[in-house]
DNA sequence: AACGTATTCGCAAACGTTCCCGATAGTTTT
DNA sequence: AAAACTATCGGGAACGTTTGCGAATACGTT
């Protein structure tokens, strides 16, 4: 602990030069140099415990060799004899030696690492999606380190700087849904590291997307209601800066409008749905002088809540109230009513998204800006199914 | 593309040596070496795409200045005048310089990353510890890198290697099933990284250890189940190469001696409960002549198959049979009627074992080989409520 | 004028690998 | 016997930082 000889705090104390074998300091609150003797200072200043790991160059002096000699080696590359081959295997493994992955890094400018970030944890979805990302890079030989953006742009930004500055060979991103400039991202490309975009995608930078077919899974949701009998159909919606939501919300609108039903523009809500949020609008819904005799909702959580609310007021589901959620949590299916939903092909999407970013790792030029569309199924259950 | 000139082979080419402007190759598959002109091999190896990043080097040219002043501007020492500071800085956003970590790592023998070793993803456990831990690591400036073992021992192995050379500053692990032998984690305290076993520990090795009450926990519910009147009350346990099992068997059968209930051997049965053989178990205990009228399971999976089950059978729960689960899965409270089942602080493990990772990680001796240990909740639910 | 101190910067050695360009024998081929 | 080739190894630069140990001024103070 260095301490100011002068108001004794012992925060902000910054190195400031040298002189004579004493170290000086800088006390940066109350702005005053000082000087310390050497060897009080190497007592005060923690020293880091420091072990040394046994690196190429023990192993290359131990046998009387070069470390390029040993390198090889222990690469097996075609230069080298089987016998020192197998010397330097040989100390290896006695002295216990581990590779240096940073300073590889550091000189093939690679890190065999692919980043993520998401938006959030909470649901699922994401862990699924990482699930099968992780799978795909782990048997290509690759790390994936993982960061959460916690639906925050500003989060976002420094998650992609720190993935930068670790020098990932490839980013996978989920958008935040505050996220509406995109000059952290065009980064990216400046530097010629790939980058794809999953789930949460924009429209705005020409780059990988893979997605579900929202609009197609929101129309067969809502057409699956009205083919039931429903026949005011609400739509609980997520928030219209997410480009998912938007798409559910067309699909929803497409399918009424296909089948001649009318929009009622004070039955379809979007926003942010935390469990008060989707609380307060479904019984707001659900409290209506005419209320709606179905709801698609635009995740399961809502719609969880919104059979909560209904069965709390008495209302019968699905024979008063049809429901349709999406997404497909462990949950919906054990709930009673069984509620039914859309299910997304999570694990397939993780996959499919890491083995795209593999493909452009390893790509000469990354001007592939195509788009991966995957398909989802609905999952009927009974929530869904008037008896009529 | 380099081919063999024998074969014609394009896999299993090696670089072996250098003469004269020639490169030379080892065809390995028919081990045949031969020599291509050195202008040819540019084009035909592909060149990387490698766009020059800017480094401290570029800032340091262009203002005239040593590379040491702009890295100590950079990171605001105090030996640098604010004029230059800000020169350096103005150009280094001009330069749209980002530094790199890579070689920091390799300079500070320090890589701001922790690592994480799961056995698996599957059942929401370890994601939501994964939660907890990445919010107290990001909140420190840490990077978590995480590494799913898939219940492997040989993969956990290689996990630990990987982390080892990516010198991940600290490792938090959950153990597989399979881990009997501890060599793999013993280097880690050889070379003073810190490392901290989770939910799957051990007791062989000498390490901090976070773990819920297990015994406890299993106590507690197996003694609700007899306060609500149930007599013979068989176990569904997990392997017992896991500690968490023996833990909860001895719970198990600490409360039924309390209470002097008879254990009867043949319903006690403990396994990797995969769906099916939680199936399998499951209907081996029903179908008994004289079936329990009580389970308590080792996780919720397999309790809700039990349930699933006693339905098919028309084994009416809680009257009939009573369940209990352990975990708290999202499903287990929608499933009709609700199960009864253990609730265990993840999110909290998470951040607790994160925290004393971080302290470990700036402590002087890692000689700290505590346990914690943190308390479970008993969720009380239909499943167990015999309404006698 | 001499000297002590403040302030600001630079040199160069690490960190641990990889790999280009040879070098040096021994072995064939011409 | 010269030339070409085979088989093994080494020297040393490069990757981009950090940082110990000063040096070089500028400014006061006796």
């Amino acid at each position: 602990m260095i301490k100011c000889v002068k108001c004794g705090q012992v925060e902000g104390i910054m190195k400031a030069g040298y002189v004579r074998g004493k170290q000086r300091f800088l006390c940066k609150p109350c702005n005053y140099y000082f000087t310390i003797q050497e060897k009080d200072v190497s007592t005060a200043v923690q020293q880091k415990r420091k072990r040394h790991q046994t690196t190429i160059i023990d192993i290359a002096r131990t046998l009387g060799v070069s470390n390029s000699t040993v390198s090889r080696a222990l690469h097996g590359h075609a230069d080298i004899s089987p016998d020192t081959r197998q010397a330097v295997l040989d100390t290896a493994a006695l002295l216990d030696y581990q590779p240096n992955q940073l300073a590889y890094n550091l000189v093939k400018s690679r890190t065999n690492t692919i980043g993520m970030i998401v938006p959030e944890f909470h649901n699922p979805f994401f862990p699924n999606v990482i699930i099968g990302a992780h799978e795909v890079l782990t048997r290509a030989g690759y790390n994936l380190t993982i960061m959460q953006s916690n639906e925050s742009y500003q989060v976002e930004i420094s998650n992609t700087k720190a993935m930068l500055a670790n020098r990932v060979d490839g980013l996978l991103i989920s958008l935040t849904q505050e996220t509406n400039n995109f000059d952290h991202l065009s980064v990216f490309e400046k530097r010629g590291i790939p980058l794809i975009l999953f789930n949460r995608v924009c429209e705005e930078i020409d780059v990988p997307k893979v997605v579900v077919n929202d609009f197609e899974s929101a129309f067969m949701a809502v057409e699956h209601l009205i083919l039931n009998g429903y026949e005011r159909i609400a739509h609980l919606g997520g928030p219209l800066t997410l480009l998912v939501s938007q798409e559910r919300l067309r699909g929803y609108k497409a399918a009424m409008q296909k089948h001649g039903k009318t929009i009622e523009s004070h039955m379809v809500i979007q926003g942010m749905l935390t469990q008060q949020k989707a609380r307060i609008y479904g019984q707001y819904l659900l409290d209506l002088a005419e209320r709606p005799d179905a709801i698609f909702a635009v995740n399961d959580s809502a719609a969880i809540e919104i059979m909560l609310i209904a069965k709390e007021k008495g209302i019968a589901i699905p024979d008063e109230l049809g429901v349709v959620g999406f997404s497909d949590n462990p949950e919906s299916a054990y709930i009673g009513p069984g509620l039914t939903t859309i299910r997304q092909p999570t694990l397939e999407m993780g996959q499919s998204t890491a083995e795209w970013i593999l493909q452009l790792v390893d790509a000469e030029e990354l001007n592939l800006h195509e788009r991966k569309v995957l398909n989802t199924e609905l999952i009927v259950r009974g929530s869904s199914m008037r008896k009529s």
